[in-house]
DNA sequence: GGTACTTGCAACATCAATGATGCAACTCCT
DNA sequence: AGGAGTTGCATCATTGATGTTGCAAGTACC
């Protein structure tokens, strides 16, 4: 579970254990130095990977590549964090945990990959997250029908205040440990559910 | 109230009618420009306003001048609207009610400058937002006070989500009338205080 | 141990962004 | 109308990031 299996492949052979190595540190270095600095250059990468600046060019032909590489590998254990967790058959509440859990386990460490996914310019990777999309909005309609959320609640931006909190609370930590993340799933839906005030009532605002 | 004084000095003379003008046009440029892509060049922030490159420079010597300066004029607009709004002798609601139009009204269409200004290396620009947030802090503690806000609540955890709603809200729109930001004001606070769910009670979780 | 691969280093070529300047035409302001 | 100031254009210098390559030393894998 902690390990993954080769994160890209710069050509289709088989690499070697030493490059798949750098091939990480290079991948982790990006994220850490790109998410500090979005414009960071290759040689802050490179350095922080504690590689030379030709080694990352050697790996990643290009600045566009190595993000392209940062992207798709991040989308990728998104995807599955959340196809993982996501099922029409559990209570909604159950799912959003889970839910919630694996994503901020994904998305912990990786801020700056799964910012730039999000907008991706490459319809594959775009496409992925316009689907966790629609499954999160599908999830939120089965929580309204089952009553978990209000019926007059906007989904989309239900959905929108979700991701915020997500992003939030991904925003300040670099780390987590199970104990962490799980705390932080138990704030985020709490927040979500309830927010901050005392009175219980919803007082239909206008309209 | 829709107008403002002088953005900027670019040296402590008058400024010809003229130059005004085109020095608003081009911080407007770079707030639209850079807000889409933070590493748009200089040429393509001179052609959205609509002048020369070279009168973008003869007027803010460096791209880090621009930048500081739409910085700061973003700020002294940010700390104008709270300090307006912001009381001590109003009950919490009507301040965070009145707050909220009001930095709306200032970070929609600015929302570039505003998040540059959060993490300014200007000590002046930063204590300039770390007197907000502890504006914040005491208003969200005195609706804690007077039972607006739950007891129990982080009042750090609850400042960094209203915060995070009103970026939400800054990023979908670009412009928005007196209705608009009304509507959105109400949003932001319901959310705020009631969340999506339907249930009243909460079920003090662990601890 | 030997081969194939990888790395760091140094050097090089390229390129785009930045920033400055002189000049002619134009605009503001009085 | 006239002077001061501003703008666009063309041009140039500089700089920093990018990307490539050859070579010697080191490391993985059989």
């Amino acid at each position: 579970m902690t390990e993954q299996r080769t994160p890209l492949r710069t050509g289709g052979k088989p690499l070697r254990a030493d490059t798949e190595r750098t091939i990480r540190l290079i991948l982790q270095a990006a994220e850490r130095v790109l998410s500090a600095d979005p414009t960071a250059t290759m040689e802050q990468i490179a350095e922080a990977a504690g590689v030379a600046r030709t080694t990352v060019h050697r790996r990643f032909a290009t600045r566009e590549t190595l993000i392209d590489a940062l992207t798709q590998w991040a989308t990728e254990q998104f995807a599955a964090a959340v196809d993982n967790a996501a099922s029409d058959a559990a209570p909604p509440l159950v799912v959003l945990y889970r839910v919630t859990t694996d994503v901020l386990r994904v998305k912990i460490g990786w801020g700056f990959a799964m910012t730039r996914a999000a907008t991706s310019a490459h319809p594959e990777i775009a496409q992925v997250h316009a689907d966790v999309l629609a499954k999160c909005d599908r999830l939120f309609r089965r929580a309204q029908d089952t009553g978990l959320l209000r019926p007059d609640v906007d989904i989309a931006w239900a959905r929108r205040c979700y991701y915020a909190l997500i992003h939030e609370v991904t925003h300040a930590h670099d780390e987590a440990t199970d104990a962490d993340v799980d705390a932080l799933t138990a704030l985020i839906i709490d927040t979500l559910l309830h927010g901050f005030g005392t009175t219980p009532a919803h007082p239909a605002t206008g309209s």
